[in-house]
DNA sequence: GAGTGCAATTGATAAACATCAATCGAGGCG
DNA sequence: CGCCTCGATTGATGTTTATCAATTGCACTC
């Protein structure tokens, strides 16, 4: 592990509470891997091995069913993903693959379920954030249902801009077709979608997204009131 | 609280394995309500005052935005309802009202945080039925982004099927519109998804479904492969 | 047992979205 | 530099879903 990274996991939401000791269980029974670009890290269906922790890198999380695929979420550096598989100890129901060379921490899943069962902080810090992304599922199921594509796209714009300090411009991380499949359209629609949007202020330039007049695309996207 | 009541609520698994003791201080700081039908119990935006537990009756969880509703849940006793909410004291993300008269268990929100806190038991089970809940909405929502609508409505009848005993009939226990609404499609077009299912040996007499080729529904509808 | 109210259904039409087929454009390589 | 590849875009068309408008059918009332 590079100097810096073992503090900046610790620090995270997940461990920063629980008992230096039981922290200290968790480390020493996990390996840091590197893993090359669009390799496929596990399936939906297999028992969980390892709750995966994101350095370096991006990860896709994506589902498959009626012969069609689709982007679940995009993992970002530095975070934890499919804790609620490695605690129920239930067979995925996501996919994941590298979308570029990515650090990964991968800790024990039987580790997990043991220092959960003993650390109250832990077991509490675990618990809300499986609280928090219950919270966001229940956010992407009613944008999907609610809104057309065009309005989640948009929403999306408004909520990304925020996250990366509210300065006008959004910096696309990942290839369009993904953010197409994340958003449930196709790549062809998402291309119109901002089209529709470009009339409410959105410039785009590659994956370079100013968004000149964000009254006016407010007003169209009618963004979610409540946001964490 | 009716005799029996109080013991079927304790054996749900969200209270079953916690401190007697804990039990009965959440217990006895709560208060049974009968509520008439059509009634709303809670708003979208409003801080949890209490979770709450169906002993009774029909409850719909549903949410509002961009000038829609939308059923996201339609509860049945005897379970609780809003965990997430109660856990992290944030604003509900969903309404609700009762379908039909009712008798819900109000527990106040702070006494299940001060009890979570002290109670291992009732952590480990609050935070297994929050996990459980997060894998039911990844379905929901890839079942959305998946499948079109006469799928989703084929695939809700299997399960509902096998929930009620696999005797190859379902009992639809609301009204057709809102099953629309939770499947996330019209009214009309459920009727017209029934028109489709109708080839598959699907047999529909008001709100008796009879399954008649179950093989031949499963085909069309390539049902999840986990489902808990 | 006729009337009333409302959900469910059916049909016609429109909007949203997907698919198919080129074409465009930027990065990588000989 | 020119060529190649592949993602992004654009246009044409088809499918799915929503909307609008009756009509049907069932439960409830009087």
């Amino acid at each position: 592990m590079r100097p810096g990274e073992r503090p900046e996991i610790a620090s995270l939401p997940l461990f920063r509470d629980m008992q230096d000791e039981q922290r200290d269980r968790i480390f020493s029974g996990s390996f840091l891997q590197v893993f090359p670009p669009q390799l496929t890290l596990f399936e939906q269906g297999q028992r969980p091995d390892f709750l995966h922790v994101l350095v370096d890198g991006l990860v896709e999380l994506y589902a498959s069913g009626a012969g069609r695929d689709t982007t679940m979420r995009v993992v970002e550096p530095v975070s934890s993903f499919i804790l609620a598989a490695v605690v129920t100890d239930m067979p995925y129901l996501m996919s994941a693959r590298t979308l570029t060379s990515s650090r990964i921490l991968l800790v024990p899943a039987a580790k997990i379920r043991e220092v959960v069962r003993h650390d109250h902080a832990f077991m509490d810090a675990t618990m809300r954030e499986l609280a928090m992304a219950y919270r966001d599922m229940v956010r992407a199921l009613t944008d999907m249902k609610l809104r057309q594509s065009a309005e989640r796209l948009g929403n999306l714009l408004l909520q990304q801009e925020q996250r990366q300090g509210g300065t006008g411009t959004v910096k696309l991380r990942a290839e369009k077709r993904l953010l197409a499949s994340l958003l449930g359209m196709t790549p062809e629609n998402l291309s119109r979608a901002f089209g529709v949007l470009a009339a409410h202020g959105v410039r785009t330039d590659g994956a370079n997204v100013t968004l000149a007049d964000r009254e006016a695309l407010e007003a169209l996207v009618r963004p979610d009131a409540i946001s964490d």
